[in-house]
RNA sequence: GCGGCUGUAGUCUAGUCUGGUUAGGACUUGGGCCUUCCAAGCCUACGACCCGGGUUCAAAUCCCGGCAGCCGCACCA
């Protein structure tokens, strides 16, 4: 259906509507209404379902407000910005990096904005529009800025994605996995984004939900154990060289793509695969979904391979709801030095490698009384020099200088005895890379409500698989008489008993019911009439094409339980 | 952030130009009647001038500012 209709039909009935509307509202932010938030919740535990149960990554929770140093470190504070530069004549607002690259051809990304502002006059640059005068360049962050604490001493942010919250306590979580690679961890929760101006409803939100997975790996082995599973899923790529000469995407096995090189690795390639078998689940179809792989000139500088998942709209074009990205060590690295932490993992060789290496050994006879209180630190100084390069200058040229805090101390053959000693090393330090699927949610709620809608006739059913359905039944008495209403009102009351999500109905008539049933994406209904009377049985109703079967109502509720966890079909009763 | 257009019940809309009675209608929704299977009918009720300021005896109507939506530009690590 079309974007349109669909938002009026998600707001009429309480998916989805602007915030604070009794105040006009604020652009970029949405509510989730009773049926939405069901909705958001259902799928978010179907994505714990493939993420938590079925890949076995823990779940973590971390906070939205962010201190600068962290995000320092990320490289938000600094390069979550655009460089603007506004026309001081229209007052039209440019990417100032944009100006100098259109009229120069110079590429200029990532200079500070002195040196954007130094270009500017130093081409003569003026406004593209009218040709006037362009103001110094000054950085837009996109980051929510708050301040932590009374005194308003320390400045923080609202994170601007839950990755960060995974990267930072990476050692508790690598010792929580005992040390070993590979492991993935998820996080799913609130990304904060103070976008310019936010004009496409809830595919650009200001506050959105994220469900983010970091899977940590060995960099040396991104192939995927269970990779045979998905080797046959097949994949609408639409690769960079696809889009560079501008042919279609084509479609490929999983195996065809990681065999041609066309994704970067198996794991990678895993999580593609994945991504797609999660959309199906939710009613996507298969037509809409395309990846597209970044091109090298828009990968952030730390990707090695990127891929989003696209889902076609009518009215946003092919959207991205999902990037799986190679973020390779960066992330790690970055914290470790900012930090001065050891982000690193201890890999062990399957065999232990024996090395053999000169030594240089103090005699500590004549080093203790020659250097005294310098001695301890010499001797630290030699763990970490090369000891054959000591001893080549101790023979060509007799001694070896080596500053301690500003004073050289004068090395003397006598005072070093060299010694070739054999090591066993059992493996080494090594940043994991990363490899991260990030979702969505908002935008695949959004493509899961604009893709399951559709028309039939002059009625909308919203084709909800039934295990998302935010209602799971509707009870319906066929009119409006005591001897059906009580049933149903009993039928509702043990079906919420037993769990389900049930509604009951009684207004107006039945056609009427099942076209707000079927609107709301209610998968089933369970109709009361004369014969449940007689015969005690019911009629269970079919969504999706109206159809009825009758049963005992003793059986209701072990079939509806059966037929909303996908284990049975409704045709097979 | 810039320009253009727009803003009346949950929805669609009349009225705005040319200021003046109780802001009218349809659908939806609630209650009732009727009704033995897909938005039928009848009765009844609830419900609105985007917000703020100005002009005026009087503002949904005219003016200014804000907010939001749509379109175009720009932006979207």
């Amino acid at each position: 259906m079309k974007n349109d209709e669909v938002m009026n039909i998600a707001k009429k009935r309480g998916f989805l509507w602007s915030s604070f509307e009794i105040y006009s509202g604020v652009a970029g932010f949405f509510d989730y209404g009773p049926l939405g938030a069901t909705l958001k919740n259902n799928i978010m535990n179907k994505w714990r379902k493939y993420y938590v149960v079925s890949e076995g990554f823990y779940e973590i929770e971390s906070p939205t407000i962010m201190p600068e140093e962290a995000l320092k470190a990320s490289g938000h504070v600094d390069h979550f910005t655009d460089p603007m530069t506004e026309c001081k004549d229209c007052l039209e607002v440019f990417r100032a990096d944009h100006v100098i690259n259109d009229a120069t051809g110079k590429d200029v990304e990532g200079l500070e904005n002195e040196e954007l502002s130094r270009i500017l006059s130093e081409e003569k640059l003026s406004c593209p529009r009218c040709g006037g005068h362009l103001t110094h360049v000054w950085s837009y962050n996109l980051m929510f800025q708050t301040v932590i604490g009374s005194k308003g001493k320390k400045t923080g942010y609202m994170r601007p994605e839950t990755a960060q919250g995974i990267f930072i306590p990476f050692k508790r979580l690598l010792r929580f996995n005992r040390g070993k690679l590979p492991f993935g961890v998820v996080q799913m929760g609130k990304a904060y984004r103070n976008e310019i101006s936010p004009r496409q409803g809830v595919i650009r939100l200001r506050e959105f939900t994220q469900a983010e997975v970091e899977i940590f790996v060995d960099p040396r082995n991104k192939n995927h154990p269970n990779f045979r599973e998905v080797s046959d899923d097949i994949l609408n790529l639409y690769s960079s060289e696809s889009q560079i000469k501008e042919t279609d995407p084509s479609k490929l096995t999983a195996q065809q793509a990681v065999k041609e090189k066309i994704i970067s690795s198996e794991i990678l390639t895993y999580q593609l695969c994945l991504a797609q078998r999660f959309l199906r689940d939710l009613g996507i179809p298969d037509k809409v979904i395309r990846f597209r792989q970044h091109l090298s000139s828009e990968m952030a500088h730390y990707a090695i391979d990127c891929w989003d998942v696209e889902i076609k709209t009518d009215s946003f074009g092919w959207i991205e709801i999902i990037g799986i990205a190679d973020r390779t060590d960066f992330d790690l690295k970055s914290h470790s030095k900012h930090s001065k932490e050891d982000l690193r993992v201890f890999i062990e060789y399957s065999e232990p490698k024996k090395v053999t290496k000169m030594v240089a050994k103090p005699q500590m006879k004549k080093f203790g009384p020659l250097f005294k209180a310098d001695a301890p630190k010499i001797m630290e100084a030699l763990k970490n020099l090369d000891a054959s390069d000591i001893k080549e200058s101790l023979e060509k040229k007799g001694n070896y200088p080596i500053e301690i805090d500003g004073t050289i101390h004068n090395l003397t053959p006598d005072l070093i005895e060299f010694q070739e000693v054999e090591e066993t090393l059992r493996g080494e330090k090594i940043y994991p890379h990363v490899i991260e699927p990030s979702y969505g949610i908002d935008r695949i709620i959004y493509s899961v409500l604009l893709h399951c809608f559709g028309k039939e006739e002059d009625r909308t059913i919203l084709k909800l698989p039934a295990d998302i359905a935010p209602v799971e039944v509707n009870v319906f008495p066929l009119v409006n008489k005591e001897e059906l209403t009580h049933i149903a009102q009993e039928i509702k009351k043990q079906l919420r008993k037993q769990g389900f999500i049930a509604e009951y109905d009684a207004s107006g008539t039945i056609g009427r019911r099942y076209a707000r049933s079927d609107e709301i994406g209610v998968p089933y209904a369970v109709t009361i009439d004369h014969n449940s009377l007689e015969d005690n049985t019911v009629t269970i109703r079919n969504r999706d094409d109206s159809k009825q079967v009758r049963i005992p109502i003793k059986e209701v509720y072990n079939i509806l339980g059966d037929l909303i966890d996908l284990k049975i079909k409704f045709q097979d009763l």
